[in-house]
DNA sequence: TATATTTCTTAACTTAAGTGAACGAGTTAT
DNA sequence: ATAACTCGTTCACTTAAGTTAAGAAATATA
């Protein structure tokens, strides 16, 4: 697991084993079990999650309906919005799937940062490249039907509509399961 | 004019006379006539913009069809994706109403930065802010109705019902024009 | 000013998504 | 092993959005 990790950070800086080391003695990481809520609605919580193997889901219940609105799974990120503002967490977050994970708090972030400022580095190209697909992914799902949805997860995410429940799915396109079996069978039946 | 980028930027950081004088030499103020085309498809840009006083927008051309994803008014800043990933853009910005805006690049930025580091700090807790409204609208637009979405709209940017045309603005709902106008007949009859 | 052009609304019809219910298959719990 | 529950699919029916067309009102253009 510990690879992983390195793996991806070195992707974006390049660490000594001493920086290695000082990551490593932090104790980050995580190993949790399919359905467990790392996160609940109401909680203030300062974790901040990062999937090394496994899939975490983000759901809001409103109605008492679960809407599913982001899937994480290995090499993402996930900084919930509670950690941001200091609030009340809007949402939940499980695990789809048994998760590897590492946590970490902004008050990690702060001892690691002043003694290795490429973290900061790091942390800031990250975030670039997260705002930039969060708002070309926004953009596709506004400029796209449901149907166009489906078929671009198929494509983009493959793996998601394999792991991923069908009913959480159809809620992450925001549609109804009975729906997304129907667009389903329809996409079956132009095919033949 | 001046005047409302330095409130805006106090907001965040303090500026000495020096680094006013320093941002104003950089000559960033345009103004622009309803109906310009900022940004075109395919076209390659380095150019961010700020909105001091206006509105601009943002739309794809999907099958010959606009299909507006964003609007920028007073005090907000868009970096368009071509400048990120220094790739043509797939998208248009135009303006919406006359505009008067900033309009800078990357390399302007360097030169800045390096004088005045605060900026960075800016940018960082700028970019940090900008993430996280995204993703709260994108949950919100994914767990809500078109008719809902509207309503939410009324609430949260009553302005832009009034400034923006309506087929403008049944784009940026996700739907047709004349969903829009039966949607909101629908609101009103419920009303009485 | 007169004439286009764009913008918004309304209407009739089509298509797709929401709803409620039922069913079988698979899973979990007792 | 059986019962209870979850999950995915199917069906009939309802509701809302897409489509095509037409016309009125506002804006822009000659």
């Amino acid at each position: 697991m510990k690879n992983l990790l390195f793996e991806f950070i070195s992707k974006y800086i390049s660490l000594t084993e001493d920086e290695k080391n000082a990551i490593l003695s932090l104790d980050l990481f995580r190993s949790v079990k399919k359905g467990t809520i790392l996160l609940k609605e109401g909680q203030k919580s300062q974790d901040e999650y990062f999937v090394l193997k496994g899939c975490i889901r983000k759901y809001y219940i409103i109605n008492g309906e679960e809407k599913t609105t982001a899937f994480f799974t290995e090499m993402e990120g996930l900084v919930p919005h509670c950690v941001i503002n200091n609030a009340p967490s809007e949402y939940f977050i499980s695990c789809v799937e048994d998760t590897i994970l590492t946590v970490t708090n902004p008050g990690m972030g702060v001892e690691v940062n002043t003694k290795f400022p490429k973290f900061q580095v790091m942390c800031g190209i990250l975030s670039e490249e997260l705002l930039a697909k969060q708002q070309i992914n926004f953009d596709e799902f506004k400029t796209s039907s449901p149907e166009q949805r489906y078929l671009n997860l198929l494509q983009s995410r493959p793996d998601l509509i394999q792991r991923v429940p069908q009913h959480q799915l159809a809620s992450f396109l925001g549609i109804k399961p009975q729906s997304l079996s129907r667009l389903r069978a329809r996409i079956l039946e132009k095919k033949s």
